[in-house]
RNA sequence: GGCCCCAUAGUCUAGCGGUCAGGACGUUGCCCUCUCAAGGCAGUAACACGGGUUCAAAUCCCGUUGGGGCUACCA
């Protein structure tokens, strides 16, 4: 990676850092929409800088307020937010006064050609087997020929449109130093003259986009890579207009198993698809942050993490001069820099959003596209899931999940392996939380979401184990009915005992077994397994012995009873 | 076709001229265990190709191949 600029003095001494995320609402928001919010975000909190949220909507015959909303609403559930909001439907003074400039700067000229005029033209190009470029036809239109076509025009309903005059600027090249892909240079005269405004008066994407980024003094332009090749356009406009642009950092794109690019239709790209799975927003986001891009610790840094695991240990060897003998140290601060710097940690999984955008670093972005893995995004949310305590999971289940109304269980049918009668086969999450709720009390609530949390990755699993196991009230068939009167008799008797140091815990219920197991040469393993089928109908899952506790002895005993 | 971007295991990546090519996901085996996971341990697998430059190239240069994006009066 060839990140041969030094930004950092524009990073990290201007105070007025503003970024952008732009979408237009042509569709809902897709999974890689939402990493280029995220790395603006991440951006913007690193450097203490503004995000502004615009609907690019120049598009009228394709933007859709349904979209629109649809977009916020995703960008509110993953919890980023934005300090300023612009639409450019309610903008065209803007750009009509900065079109003004242009013009009174001699760069604009009107277009008179039709849309069947350039297909031809264009095509012909095609046959040819030539770049297409606008032949600046229009440019040399004489006064009476203009007014002829003028004419036209109005009588089909339109004006001319206009173009930018890209002689004019006297530029050969067009160059810019993008962030994350270093010198990209353009050859002016394979650009074209384009169209900044319409015949039907609409402003164009390349048009509206730099002049709002102008306009609304945007520092770094984080976007897709796909807009590379719009890049050296709208850095003439500003040339044009006098300005200097914003700087650029062309993120690589997001790819699909099959290598195609994650588009609009695609399912894998749909959010709906990945809420519904129940991944958990900040692990999204989680994951999102670290495909294609790299987090870097040093080792000196203050370690917020979490103790436990993610112990990724590499050590970079020092790169020491021998050849230069000279080269002291001076102090032993410069010392510890110098051997601790080179002691790095590649961090994947975090703790907050403003955790990854403290250890942020746009420059670590990678330059070639990534293909998503729901692997590892699963593996990041099973690690959020084991981080997040129970209280926490259950309000963001409420906040974010609840809402979605998604039916879970009706999808056991078609998940085959399951096969168990489930009291409400149309519960959604909202019903089972309730129900759970009501049925353990809140406590009661975080102890199983506790146990469940560790042992499942996704919180759909979370809310169908929730459902099937301590919400059903459906007896399961047992395999041995001696084992299961066993197992009745000998639960009933702790419960009965009633001493203090007798409750129905998971010692008890463990001693219970062994007794069991040794007065009546009964397979340890077979009075589990019984235990289980009976308790949750099914031959695996997590331990028996603390779903037996958590489901409690009032719960239990109906369930062996034959 | 033209322009632009990119190229380290199945996937995400570290690497900035000298590394046993490091880590993560996945996968395989073992341990743990009431089963499934989780966890622990171990294994698996990569510098696209060809030329240079250099004492030394995954790393720098050129070419080839491959992938991707753009090529609109869409954004």
């Amino acid at each position: 990676m060839h990140n041969n600029i030094d930004n950092d003095n524009n990073i990290n001494n201007n105070d007025n850092i503003r970024v952008r995320f732009a979408p237009s609402p042509t569709g809902h928001l897709h999974i890689g929409g939402l990493r280029t919010a995220l790395f603006n975000c991440l951006f913007a909190k690193k450097n203490n800088g503004k995000l502004i949220l615009r609907i690019d909507d120049t598009d009228i015959a394709r933007s859709k307020k349904e979209y629109e909303d649809s977009i916020i609403s995703d960008i509110k559930w993953f919890d980023i937010k934005y300090d300023e909001f612009y639409k450019q439907s309610e903008r065209k003074d803007v750009y009509e006064k900065y079109l003004k400039t242009l013009e009174e700067k001699g760069y604009i000229y009107e277009c008179f050609c039709t849309e069947e005029e350039l297909l031809i033209s264009k095509e012909l190009s095609i046959n040819l087997k030539k770049p297409y470029i606008y032949n600046g036809r229009c440019l040399h239109l004489n006064n009476s020929e203009k007014e002829n076509l003028r004419k036209k025009l109005a009588d089909a309903g339109l004006s001319p449109s206009i173009r930018l005059n890209m002689l004019k600027l006297g530029l050969e090249q067009v160059e810019f130093e993008d962030i994350v892909h270093g010198r990209v240079a353009f050859h002016v005269k394979l650009l074209g003259d384009f169209v900044l405004k319409t015949s039907d008066n609409r402003f164009t994407y390349n048009f509206a986009s730099i002049i709002d980024d102008i306009d609304l003094g945007i520092s770094h332009i984080i976007r897709g890579e796909d807009h590379i090749s719009n890049t050296p356009r709208q850095i003439l406009l500003c040339k044009a207009l006098g300005k200097s642009s914003p700087i650029f950092a062309h993120i690589s794109l997001l790819y699909g198993k099959d290598g195609k690019l994650m588009s609009k239709r695609d399912f894998n790209a749909n959010l709906e698809y990945y809420k519904k799975e129940g991944y958990l927003p900040q692990a999204i986001l989680n994951y999102l942050a670290i495909t294609g891009n790299t987090f870097v610790v040093h080792n000196y840094s203050n370690e917020i993490h979490n103790n436990n695991n993610t112990d990724f240990n590499r050590t970079i060897h020092p790169i020491i001069d021998n050849n230069n003998e000279n080269n002291e140290i001076h102090n032993d601060e410069n010392l510890l820099n110098l051997l601790n710097k080179d002691k790095v940690k590649d961090k994947e999984i975090f703790s907050s959003i403003n955790e990854m955008a403290q250890y942020f670093d746009i420059k670590r972005a990678k330059n070639s596209g990534a293909i998503f893995s729901e692997d590892k995004l699963k593996f990041v949310n099973e690690k959020w899931l084991q981080h997040l305590s129970a209280e926490t999971l259950i309000s963001i289940i409420k906040e974010k999940f609840m809402l979605t109304g998604y039916i879970y269980l009706s999808d056991i049918d078609s998940n085959n392996n399951i096969d168990i009668d489930v009291q409400n086969k149309n519960a959604n999450i909202s019903d089972v939380i309730d129900c759970a709720e009501k049925e353990y009390g809140k406590e009661g609530l975080i102890l199983i979401v506790d146990f469940l949390k560790n042992e499942y990755k996704t919180v759909k699993e979370i809310i169908l184990e929730l459902n099937n196991v301590f919400l059903s009230k459906e007896k399961y068939k047992y395999f041995d009915k001696e084992i299961t009167e066993l197992l009745f008799k000998n639960f009933e008797e702790i419960i009965d005992n009633g001493s203090a140091d007798s409750e129905f815990d998971e010692i008890a219920v463990k001693n219970a077994i062994q007794k069991i197991s040794k007065e009546n040469k009964k397979n340890i393993k077979d009075i589990y397994k019984n235990l289980r089928m009976v308790l949750t109908g099914k031959t695996n899952g997590p331990s028996i012995l603390k779903i037996a506790v958590l489901l409690g002895k009032e719960r239990v005993l109906p369930k062996l009873k034959i």
